[in-house]
DNA sequence: TAGTTGCGATCTAATTTTTTGATTTTACTG
DNA sequence: CAGTAAAATCAAAAAATTAGATCGCAACTA
């Protein structure tokens, strides 16, 4: 007739029902109290009952009494229900006390000029953070995938629907020479970049700069003197030749110590951005590491958006 | 649209989903594992994503990874569904521990010749148990109610469906007389019996002898004397006297020193029983105390039956 | 001693939730 | 680029829950 109740069924609001009219010794003061029949009470009772093999609650002489049983059974349901509602509340986050590692995977150019504020407002705000670089190169999307990596910072355009993607700033190429490069001192024209001979930053693996996409697209081509597969070093490279080499205008501040700064000709820039996976997207150390990148670069992205716009 | 899930709708069912996705990575072993379709784990999990805020399992690349709030949620899903199983498994009852108070209610008949022997049982084998008896004195039933006693015992025949009774043996009535006493030494016949001054005790309160209501029955009518309220001290009214006191067998014995004691024309007996509530009829300890006293007195109720058949 | 009342139990029908089976989508893999 | 494994989704079926009405019982009322 009745099949036996499994206890797996029953719910958090069963236990609920149970305080309720343990709190009233009512069923109709606890129907009211949840805003439902007093049947159904009446019924979810009846289900607690077959699963704690008691009776809970007896009507004698107009009061409801309550069993040993029950008022065990409500004292742990209590704290069930209470730990459970915890669980649920979106977890808190402070950073102060936030002690997990962090990995983000990127290359030299972010290293340089990406990091190092990370890691100070990390060891001011979030002490407990461990926090590992790891590089990109080429990659860093499979080992985002592959969970090696939390975050990917980069210059990564790949439009997967499968991550989450956030831009931090544009950065536009300039290009460095000798001071005493003949060019040196005069905008240059495209023909005149074309004519010049180049060093090229490779960036290791497969990546091709936008500036070089943007040559191809044209359908010219730079003369290539010397590939190097980072960005460090440069300046030693340059200095006292007649080399160019196009890098983006934020980190050539960093390698260009005694070299001339001046306008690539070629009309492009390269995006800066967060990538991520689903994964960690709703993780509150990861929105706020984040935000937290996002915000050390605000200055940087309306920098630039002022000059692109 | 879709209407919000409150977190109260989760049952204990859709946490051993979870942890089963969790355990195997994959809905569908778990939906193996747990006998049904894979699509009703992907609703359940998909319950749990909105309850919890969280995407808990995100494919990558073939593998199902899990995020870190779900590995959290996890490890305390996993505490409170045992924490949950125990509670609803029967309770486990070892008398050597249990502590608490037991109140039985009952009168001076069974204070004489039942408790005494509870007493040595509880002291050895619930050292912890806390007896307190009270008196039943005509309103047993209603401390009952009241739950003023946890048990009843005594010769209470009221059968009524909101009361449990078990029976512990019966008890036929005698009668006491000075050893000089006339018809101290033949059986007695009724004519002989009613025609004696009897000594009658009344227990207090509305409580009419089982050995009265059948003269009552058979139109008869004791010739009272004397009218005390308790056996207590039968012994030294009946000495010396021409007075016949009628008690049950097994009293008898505890107040008839220096007495004779001869079988009662009347034929009928009176019925000892335990009587408790609906309050405690699934309590542990209330289960094991009454089969303990029932154990007690299973030899008197042998003797009585083998006497009465 | 009947009439009334309060309250949980129970019944049936309505509603909602859950499950199923089939199909689609997604994200690789070869 | 087809093939595949597995989760997501959809419509229909099944099961669980709720509401509304009524019952039964004990306790108060007069």
């Amino acid at each position: 007739m009745t099949k036996p109740v499994d206890p797996l069924d029953i719910d958090f609001r069963a236990l609920q029902v149970l305080i309720w009219v343990h709190q009233f010794r009512s069923f109709t003061r606890a129907a009211e109290e949840l805003g439902v029949n007093q049947s159904a009470v009446s019924y979810t009772i009846n289900k607690l009952r077959e699963v704690f093999q008691d009776p809970l609650f007896v009507r004698q002489s107009r009061r409801l009494h309550v069993t040993q049983r029950c008022e065990d059974i409500v004292q742990q349901a209590k704290r069930l229900t209470v730990e459970f509602r915890q669980l649920t509340a979106p977890p808190e986050f402070d950073p102060k006390t936030a002690a997990q590692k962090f990995v983000i995977a990127c290359n030299f150019y972010e290293r340089v000029l990406i990091i190092p504020d990370i890691v100070k407002t990390l060891t001011r705000e979030a002490p407990n953070l461990e926090l590992e670089i790891i590089d990109a190169s080429g990659i860093g999307h499979e080992r985002l995938m592959r969970n090696e990596a939390d975050l990917l910072i980069g210059p990564f355009e790949r439009s997967d629907p499968q991550f989450y993607r956030r831009d931090l700033y544009r950065d536009r190429y300039v290009c460095l020479l000798d001071p005493a490069h003949p060019m040196a001192d005069e905008p240059l024209s495209l023909e005149d970049y074309l004519g010049l001979d180049h060093v090229l930053v490779t960036y290791g693996g497969q990546w091709r700069s936008r500036y070089l996409i943007e040559l191809e697209r044209l359908g010219r081509e730079l003369k290539v003197v010397l590939r190097v597969p980072s960005p460090a070093g440069l300046e030693q490279l340059v200095r006292g030749s007649n080399l160019v080499a196009t890098v983006p205008e934020r980190l050539s501040k960093a390698v260009s110590a005694g070299l001339r700064t001046i306008a690539c000709p070629v009309e492009t820039s390269v995006t800066i951005g967060l990538v991520w996976t689903a994964v960690n997207h709703r993780s509150p150390v990861h929105m706020w590491v984040r935000d937290m990148i996002y915000r050390l670069n605000s200055r940087t992205r309306t920098l630039e958006d002022a000059q692109a716009g």
